[in-house]
DNA sequence: TCAATATATTGACAAATATCGATATGCTTG
DNA sequence: CAAGCATATCGATATTTGTCAATATATTGA
């Protein structure tokens, strides 16, 4: 169930896209395609400990427990986030990583200025 | 119908995000949450000229003429892309900045590292 | 073991959207 | 103006997905 970008900066834009690596970035710009995700992961990251429950993230979004526990594991199966159980409560975090390979997959080939 | 993002790089991720900003990005990233866009986007931004025509990207995608057209107009319309109408051909390119700004707007607060 | 709490899953429904064929619009050239 | 080509729009349909209530699972503590 869960993907993984396999390098750190695919050339993506750089060159021509294959439809499956096409597939494969547009998963992960989908799962961001929701202001209600957006949020999960603003307020996960805007943490002291970078790190929180669900229970903590259900009153701000004002969405029901069960669409915010879908909504976190939609970011978890696409490597937005990490879990971690402690007691009862279980613990995400935000993978750096990944917003970093998105970012690196935006970049598009370099070109000589100036063109007719 | 076209959106903007009024700043370069606004904060996002970096502090707590409003639900109506939280949607105004989520819009961007719904955009490019589909491979025939993305391949879109690689295909016009391969281009020697950094330009290209419909009738020049339908074939590499495999769709019809009014899908072809009905993407671009979506990236059109979320500021991905500039048209310029040359005779009979209109001529489609990547806008760097509106990329740019996505990036921009992935990057995480600035954390002490190290936490129990 | 039982009760309480935190989280996940299931099932159902409504809304959004990708796609196509048919058709309209716009430009160029005879 | 008519024909031909490039592009856009329309209408319809099938698929995807966000959401919730109900329920299941898992952990802790009495």
């Amino acid at each position: 169930m869960k993907t993984n970008l396999s390098t750190c900066c695919p050339p993506l834009l750089r060159e021509h896209l294959q439809s499956s690596e096409a597939e494969q970035l547009a998963v992960l710009f989908r799962v961001l395609g929701e202001a209600s995700r957006l949020q999960l992961l603003s307020l996960i990251a805007a943490q002291p400990t970078g790190a929180a429950c669900v229970c903590e993230l259900i009153e701000p979004l004002g969405l029901s427990q069960p669409t915010v526990s879908h909504h976190l594991k939609v970011l978890y199966d696409a490597g937005f986030l990490t879990k971690e159980r402690r007691g009862t409560w279980i613990y995400y975090r935000v993978v750096p990583e990944t917003l970093q390979a998105i970012c690196g997959s935006l970049k598009l080939p370099d070109r000589k200025s100036a063109a007719p």
